[in-house]
DNA sequence: TGTACATCAGTGAACGCGCGTTCACTGATGTAC
DNA sequence: TGTACATCAGTGAACGCGCGTTCACTGATGTAC
């Protein structure tokens, strides 16, 4: 056939998206470059568009695939959680000073919600899709359909967790917000 | 002393700064330029540097500018809530959608949350001293010290709405919000 | 087996644009005399 | 009252830079014969 493989196009592709998916939750969806992404994955700038159309096109693909460890993370935490009937589990290991600390291998709520208002629909409907996978699972250990209470409150309490400098009004954030949480996962 | 008064100098001073408040929380940090903060007073972009040193230093200030009115009106809410004895009153007014649909004009944590954790030190200060006054006043209806768990659940509510491009998915968070607000308003 | 050719992911120079910042300037006004 | 001068907020051309995107190209490899 060519050069190169299906696979290696492929493979590729998938490099650049990750790479698209970690930086746009560290730097915010303005903080990323075309190049910045490329040369993440050691390539350079040109050859980006044998792979996406656009940069629109790389971060609506982008948002998709931060979306998937988020899910699949809650997934893990609130089946560990019911198993061990302790739902605190979840908000434990959620403001954890670790996520605080890595955004670009964290949830991509967190680190995004208040700039995707702003973004183009592919990338809204993208997030609105992960979002509500996010907080259906919840719904397993916050009694009612999707604990959009409880996905709100965590996700809020991380951004405010991550743009306060002081330690000690991270740890009042979190004791208050675990509180309030223990709260939320009581009765019917 | 010289063609302006010095009323002159501060007033102008006053629309730079609160364009600025205002076009942030409308378009994010990335989202406005100097020329723009300028256009929208109806200055020419080099007159800037009569009255803010650079870009960041706009920015810091007007973190703070945005966060008055959001205290503020927290303040008029829970005063106006503990006077008729309806804490559900503060989530209404909060999560309308008026207040959907104008960020300019609205809360600085909503707006802006996750974006600030990128910030430098100054507006990340400026951002935890408003913060932590909102949730010390909405610790007014919400029984415990500040009331973190409440203005992190409140404000990443308004967040994912703004993100989400359904309406029918926006009134299925505010439903969801309100009830577990509620929850959190009961007992001791 | 050996040679000529086609393929195509990736390169890097080039483009037009908007940005933050600088700076020589303008021109309306207050002050000095 | 009238004239010369000083003040300074605001103007707009210019700068260097990074951006998204285009495009002629390179060069390693698969295919045809």
């Amino acid at each position: 056939m060519a050069r190169y493989t299906a696979e290696h196009h492929e493979q590729t592709h998938a490099a650049i998206l990750q790479a698209a998916a970690d930086l746009i939750r560290e730097h915010g969806f303005d903080g990323v470059s075309v190049g910045s992404v490329m040369k993440a994955v050691g390539l350079t700038h040109g050859g980006f568009y044998a792979h996406f159309t656009d940069k629109a096109d790389l971060l609506a693909a982008a948002m998709t695939q931060a979306l998937i460890p988020t899910v699949e993370r809650f997934d893990r935490w609130t089946t560990a959680a019911a198993a061990a009937d302790d739902p605190s589990q979840v908000a434990r290991a959620y403001l954890s000073d670790h996520h605080v600390a890595h955004p670009g291998q964290g949830c991509a709520a967190a680190a995004l919600a208040s700039e995707v208002g702003r973004q183009d629909a592919p990338v809204r409907d993208a997030f609105a899709t992960g979002a509500e996978a996010a907080a259906n699972t919840l719904a397993r250990i916050y009694p009612g359909e999707a604990a959009w209470g409880v996905f709100a409150m965590m996700s809020g309490a991380l951004a405010l967790m991550r743009a306060v400098p002081d330690e000690a009004m991270r740890n009042q954030i979190r004791t208050r917000v675990m509180q309030d949480l223990r709260k939320l996962a009581e009765g019917e």
